[in-house]
DNA sequence: TTAGCACCTGATGTTTTCTTCAAGTGACGA
DNA sequence: TCGTCACTTGAAGAAAACATCAGGTGCTAA
């Protein structure tokens, strides 16, 4: 019944690995939002935001609470939001070619180029 | 051409989120590995491992250099590392439920509960 | 130059994920 | 109670990702 971690870990990613969800977690990670707000922002139909909210429910990223006729959604787990700064900073160091740098000064320490 | 930002992100959640495709980022996380020693730690076939090696390789996370007769990958951006430890930080908030709790801690800040 | 090891690639059938549509629920005001 | 607003759910076809197989490349050593 219990998984591998890495197949736990593998299913996480790949509950963030759409653009629409990034996008929620995104807004999320500023505030709070109700899904009328996320749906301004997110240019996909209300109920395939429904679903993607459901997905990132069912994977314990984000909670719902009804009030005042809306629905709002939190992000459940605050480390989420330094999950995705880091993700930037990766994807920044990688755009700017200093992924491939540090590797090669790296490589120079211990070869003899 | 250029895509959107948050599409260049969720490609790049989706290229990690993949069983075999983590495994092989940690591994390579701790050191250098050479496809065969990376096979024996992964239960999955030679060419499977090749294809799942192509995907990371496609998407710059890994690099290969040919050495002796084998191929080494090396882990192209060393940021990676930080964000797969988050991930796991995030994973084990989950699952302690101090997710929940510290959303509930927060709210309970500017609520009057 | 041939053999063999280490690894890569392309094609193919299968599973999974996505989007969309249609129908459904639940709270609230008229 | 009826309608409506805000949102969710289920079903189904289309698209993408996977695993596997067969064949191919490149290096090394005999």
């Amino acid at each position: 019944m219990t998984q591998p971690l890495y197949q736990v870990k593998a299913e996480f990613f790949r509950t963030l690995g759409h653009p629409a969800r990034i996008r929620i977690l995104e807004l999320l990670a500023e505030r709070d939002h109700a899904v009328h707000e996320l749906l301004e922002q997110i240019e996909i139909e209300q109920s395939n935001l429904s679903q993607q909210l459901a997905v990132l429910r069912r994977a314990g990223l984000v909670s719902q609470q009804r009030a005042a006729g809306e629905v709002t959604y939190t992000l459940a787990l605050p480390l989420v939001r330094d999950l995705l700064r880091t993700a930037r900073e990766v994807l920044l160091d990688q755009v700017t070619g200093q992924g491939a740098l540090q590797a090669a000064l790296r490589d120079s320490l211990h070869e003899s180029a």
